[in-house]
DNA sequence: AGACTTTGTACAGACTTCTA
DNA sequence: TAGAAGTCTGTACAAAGTCT
């Protein structure tokens, strides 16, 4: 990872190293990745620095882009070549080519021989917006400035750029930045065997069903604070173990990730002695409940 | 069932637009 | 004005649909 970016980028310094890490991403997640741009340096061998090259010394990218913001170290950089891909369940870039051709079609039916309507296929393309950027990038340690004035930058990248020009031989290291989407990135589809989600409910009327599921819980775990029955326990923990398995299923893995970590905390609360009371009174306000049994 | 046709997808490179 | 970023287009291939 790089100091001082997002968590989503990965740093290699060789074109397999870099196809490894997006190779695992996919296997992780079960998703992939196509090439959407390919610029035609990225991961060449064949590329060399020359003299008419744009030497960089930091990329702010864009504050909105997708692009990756490259911070000031010190070394002169050029830029080699770019690689994006983007979800198999992505945009479809030939939706206007398959109009296009369609229309062709329809004009040659018009123009003598008949032509069947044939089933249309479903497109796989859900415009899924998960995207991978990778640059490739050439550093020159050896023009590294100490400081990050104007005087240095111009006085380095001149030396750099007479030496390119003289057929110097210039020490670089390429490196490849890529960034990475996260889960959440992955949109409409499904990911490592999630089940897509329906569109979510109005807000008010999921709230309205959130309280009435957190009634129900409630008066569940309040009525079975007073349950003796040890046979009817069991089988009713066993129900409730289904009814937990099922919630689960409908919440992502990052989700229980945050559920598990939330309980873990509730463990070391100071303040659960006063849960604790609580439970204590309603179970005394709950002798009605028990008396309806 | 196998051959043929159509459609969707993938890739690369050229071209255009935008920006510093 | 150079180069990053975005768009367009040619080509190839795989898979699904249709025909015989």
């Amino acid at each position: 990872m790089m100091e001082g970016f997002s968590s989503t980028l990965e740093v290699r310094y060789t074109l397999q190293d870099t196809v490894e890490v997006i190779a695992q991403l996919e296997l992780a997640t079960g998703t992939k990745f196509v090439v959407l741009q390919k610029q035609k340096f990225y991961g060449n061998p064949d590329w060399i620095p020359t003299s008419k090259g744009r030497i960089y010394w930091e990329h702010p990218g864009p504050e909105d882009g997708i692009s990756i913001p490259i911070p000031f170290d010190g070394q002169p950089f050029m830029f080699v070549g770019r690689k994006v891909l983007g979800c198999h369940q992505g945009v479809d870039k030939d939706k206007e080519r398959k109009a296009r051709r369609i229309e062709e079609k329809h004009k040659d039916g018009t123009a003598g021989r008949i032509v069947k309507q044939r089933k249309t296929r479903i497109s796989k393309k859900v415009n899924c917006p998960a995207q991978i950027y990778s640059l490739q990038i050439a550093k020159f340690p050896e023009y590294e400035i100490p400081g990050n004035t104007a005087r240095d930058r111009r006085e380095s990248a001149k030396r750099l750029k007479d030496d390119l020009a003289n057929n110097i031989d210039v020490g670089y290291n390429i490196i490849y930045i890529t960034k990475l989407p996260l889960l959440t990135d992955h949109e409409g589809h499904l990911i490592s065997g999630e089940a897509i989600r329906p569109p979510n409910l109005v807000t008010d009327e999921r709230d309205i069903l959130i309280e009435k599921c957190a009634q129900v819980s409630q008066t569940i775990s309040n009525a079975t604070n007073i349950v003796r029955d040890g046979p009817y326990l069991k089988d009713l923990l066993s129900t409730l173990q289904q009814v937990q398995n099922s919630v689960l299923e409908h919440v992502s893995s990052e989700e229980i990730a945050e559920i598990e970590e939330s309980i873990g905390k509730q463990e070391y609360n100071p303040d659960m002695n006063e849960v604790t009371i609580e439970i204590e009174i309603e179970k005394q306000e709950n002798t009605e409940f028990n008396q309806c049994e």
